[in-house]
DNA sequence: TTGAAAGCGCTAACAG
DNA sequence: CTGTTAGCGCTTTCAA
């Protein structure tokens, strides 16, 4: 509650009507089409609401008869709070609140929790369409969203045949961060992923796994990854992949230590996301290791801590990402095929990579 | 949309019965108490249920029947960037989701713009109760809020007669922070604060504007420490106070630009939130001077790059406020007095704040 | 302008 | 374990 004691819902607009000795009609015009009656009538109808401590039509009701909720759903796999710490996550959910907003519908975010599987939540949920955010290809509650008959659009994974979608190439976008560590001269890489499947294992992961990932993105990146350092020569079996299932900075590090430990001859760590390859950076300093001269490290994503660290990485434009996700799915015309967005990336080489140390300067110092 | 064509919502919960042959309430059942009826015939509603199409019973309708919506709705008020944009507000947001979560209820963002005074969303929206966060004493948001025959709970401001209400002792914790910095000796000392008003006004704010500010917590700040600094002799009139509407680093930096360049002379600059802070150090290092040895900052809310920066300042534990809120919400039985928790606070004192230089430092140097 | 009729789709007693 | 009965509170043709 919170305020002082208040009797149960008395008024209805029925009730209202009743007591005003007018139709239902008249009232339920009174608030949603003032045109409809006289200005002397509507004013009754509301001071006499205001006595009667009527609040207005129950919105609830009024969403069962129009068939419109006034909100759309958000789902975000995993612990919310990974959403709320990662800025690349909140930039998306900016961009769709700004875009809600602007339509003037609400963001009803759904409670999914990971280990309870929750599905009843999703059929819970009034709304009107739903934006799914980033889950994994087998996630049962993107499976209850898809059989809710309401529009849907997700965000960069997984893909869904038939659902509209909006997201980056990121084939295209980490082919193009993996040919400029080409070019640098490197070829002894090393990958820190976030996690490829919904088991958890903190350790390397086989090219299998990478093959097998249930995450779209991961699995995405790395495939581009091989290809493009296989097309130099480099055999992608031997390159090791460390994945980590929470995505923290600290994970980031713990994932770098673990590569590096094993592989202290790697010249270059991509990692897929800012956050771990801040961490990564962490870890060259605790060692000792300077980047770039002894260790390139990049990224992926573009936050703005990874600018303030002279991060080389991928940028995505999120805010962008999370606005265009919630205007197509707020457009939402009958419409045949799928829509998909792909939004623009662009790589940004700074001050973590650059050419590999050579054994000679090894020996001798730069 | 999204999928292939689906004609409209062909299937509802009477035709299936029909279909099937059985009454409604048995297919009703079949979903909510599955302990009804026997597994066979479950297992019939639920086939049958897929093969027509039918998605579950639908939310709106079970909401107006069972009188509950399942989420409960946020209103903050404010361009939603700067919620985005806040250390702290997403900390309150994210303790206030995690509430959500564990109760399996959906967490509603109303829109509420701040130009369009929107109001009908706030109508519109279906749900069980209001967490409204940190907005003006006058916001017409908040009191169609209040209309709503809904529990109702307040973080941090306005405080209303009877309402619940979460947020720390602001007087209590800025008094802290005002006695460290009256222990250390300053006496000349100037402040940075947030938006005292809907309108705007980026610059100094006079005490009577101080006084009737409409935001309860910057009101409650600057009376404690004008309070503070009465008591050991400083008149509170000659203390200039800039005022920023917008809550950014940048403004804080402007801000503290602006008295610096009218008020050498201080001592120490204490700003009413971490951010305004980080603008001020960002400023100070502009101007080539040092903090703590020629000017002492002081910030509010303990937000992590805080402490990066060794900013003295008073933290609030803005997750459990969140949470706290949620809970205090969700736990709402019909009760009398209205609740109100007080959140611990705690005085860091980092590296930014020391002793002012005397006169004699000044002319001879540390 | 106003009113009467007809549900939106579902659940909750309660009786069988 | 299943069905019958009654609405939840509202909007919306269509007439008057």
């Amino acid at each position: 509650m919170g305020r002082p004691i208040r009797t149960r819902r008395q008024a209805t607009l029925a009730s209202l009507a009743a007591e005003l000795g007018v139709s239902r009609t008249t009232v339920s015009n009174a608030y949603n089409r003032p045109d409809q009656l006289s200005p002397e009538l509507r004013r009754r109808v509301l001071e006499t609401a205001r006595r009667l401590g009527y609040p207005g039509p129950d919105p609830v009701a009024r969403s069962l008869r129009t068939r419109k909720a006034g909100a759309v759903g958000l789902l975000l796999t995993e612990n919310l709070s990974y959403a709320f710490r990662d800025p690349a996550a909140i930039g998306v959910l900016e961009g769709l609140a700004l875009a809600c907003e602007d339509a003037g519908v609400g963001l009803h975010l759904v409670p999914a929790s990971p280990g309870r599987e929750d599905v009843a939540a999703v059929h819970r949920a009034g709304v009107d369409g739903f934006v799914v955010y980033s889950v994994p290809d087998d996630d049962p509650h993107l499976a209850a969203v898809l059989q809710r008959p309401v529009p849907t659009v997700i965000v960069d994974q997984p893909r869904v045949e038939g659902v509209d979608r909006v997201g980056p190439d990121d084939a295209a976008a980490i082919t193009g961060l993996a040919n400029h560590l080409v070019e640098l001269g490197h070829r002894q890489v090393g990958v820190l992923c976030m996690r490829l499947a919904r088991e958890r294992n903190d350790d390397f992961a086989s090219v299998p796994r990478q093959r097998e990932a249930h995450f779209h993105v991961q699995r995405t990146r790395l495939a581009a990854l091989a290809k493009a350092f296989e097309a130099v020569g480099v055999d992608w079996a031997s390159v090791p992949v460390v994945e980590r299932f929470e995505h923290t900075v600290d994970d980031g590090a713990s994932a770098a230590r673990q590569l590096l430990d094993a592989y202290p001859q790697v010249t270059a760590l991509i990692c897929t996301s800012d956050i771990l390859a801040l961490g990564a950076l962490a870890e060259a300093d605790r060692r000792g290791l300077r980047v770039p001269a002894e260790l390139t490290v990049t990224g992926f994503d573009g936050i703005a801590e990874a600018e303030r660290h002279g991060l080389t990485t991928v940028h995505q434009p999120v805010l962008d990402k999370g606005r265009a996700a919630g205007k197509l799915l707020l457009a939402s015309a009958e419409h045949g095929a799928p829509r998909v967005i792909t939004l623009p990336t662009e790589l940004k080489v700074r001050s973590s990579s650059a050419p590999p140390r050579t054994a000679e300067q090894m020996w001798f110092g730069p």
